[in-house]
DNA sequence: TGAGGTAGTTTGCATATCTCCACCATATCA
DNA sequence: TGATATGGTGGAGATATGCAAACTACCTCA
């Protein structure tokens, strides 16, 4: 594994923080994720947050696609979908280009109560930036976007 | 509890966005984070690598610290920690201002079977950054690193 | 000193999720 | 056309984790 330019070399060890970093943001947050998860909904499952909140970070989609994004399996995905479709929170529509499959969407209810929760429980995570400046707030919120922003290139539709 | 000023106001937009954000990336690496963990170690419980990146992030920690931070409760933790001592991943000596407690921390073996871990299952995320420019990655780097620094008595490393 | 609280561990039980497995409708390909 | 693969759904059984309670050792405070 020796690299083979100076370059490629410390452009890996960046790399490598980063992926450091991440794993602590997501160590950091993963407290306040599971209770998000657990008080999202009354009436639902946890695992159900997390595709309610996928969709919300990422748009409609497949339950396919969802449950591969999100790594749980397709029934899971597929029962919690149709418990929050009865209660309203999503929407389905038939699959354009294939009669099989359908899209899943939040409704605006849905989309309302990940947002509620997610101001509710982030509130706890706000006391770390309180003495940030405005400018690397926005350097950080515009990086992460573009770290997260990559949904054309998959399922070549 | 409405801000006033307008500073504020758009002071609060941006940490929703932030928010938001770190929802995203959550959201997108839920994937790879539930498959580091089914893969983390073949004699352990997914829940053993949360407990291990944690400690891989954020140093040595009593048990019930460790339960609080990554939303685990202690019977859980206690009994993966056990496991985990018993397979050599982690060592524990007593605490030093409660003699009811101890502190946990990863063995060189466990450190680097969460650096294997966190490597060899972060190649798939490394692809987002490719195009990136080095000083936007370091950037980034840093800003995370500021955004989750927040034990005062870290262990050296 | 004694009373009550806390850290860690263990056990029993409830539940959430995963792993197969099967099924149907549709798609894809020979 | 037929054969095989795929997307979504549902069920049965296995496993992982949460929750509650009990226990020991220890701490804290009156």
């Amino acid at each position: 594994m020796q690299t083979t330019s100076p370059g490629d070399e410390s452009r890996h060890k960046i790399e490598l923080a980063l992926g450091e970093r991440i794993s602590a943001l997501i160590s950091a947050t993963r407290a306040l994720s599971e209770r998000s998860a657990a008080h999202f909904h009354p009436h639902l499952q946890p695992a159900a947050f997390h595709i309610a909140r996928w969709l919300y970070a990422f748009g409609p989609a497949r339950p396919s696609e969802v449950a591969e994004a999100v790594g749980m399996d397709r029934s899971s995905t597929s029962s919690l979908i149709g418990k929050m479709r009865s209660l309203g929170l999503l929407d389905s529509s038939p699959a354009l280009d294939d009669r099989r499959s359908i899209i899943v969407r939040l409704s605006p209810e849905g989309r309302q109560r990940v947002a509620a929760t997610l101001e509710e429980r982030g509130k706890e995570f706000y006391t770390r930036t309180q003495d940030w400046s405005t400018a690397d707030l926005t350097r950080l919120v515009e990086l992460l976007g573009r770290l997260t922003a990559e949904r054309s290139s998959e399922t070549g539709s």
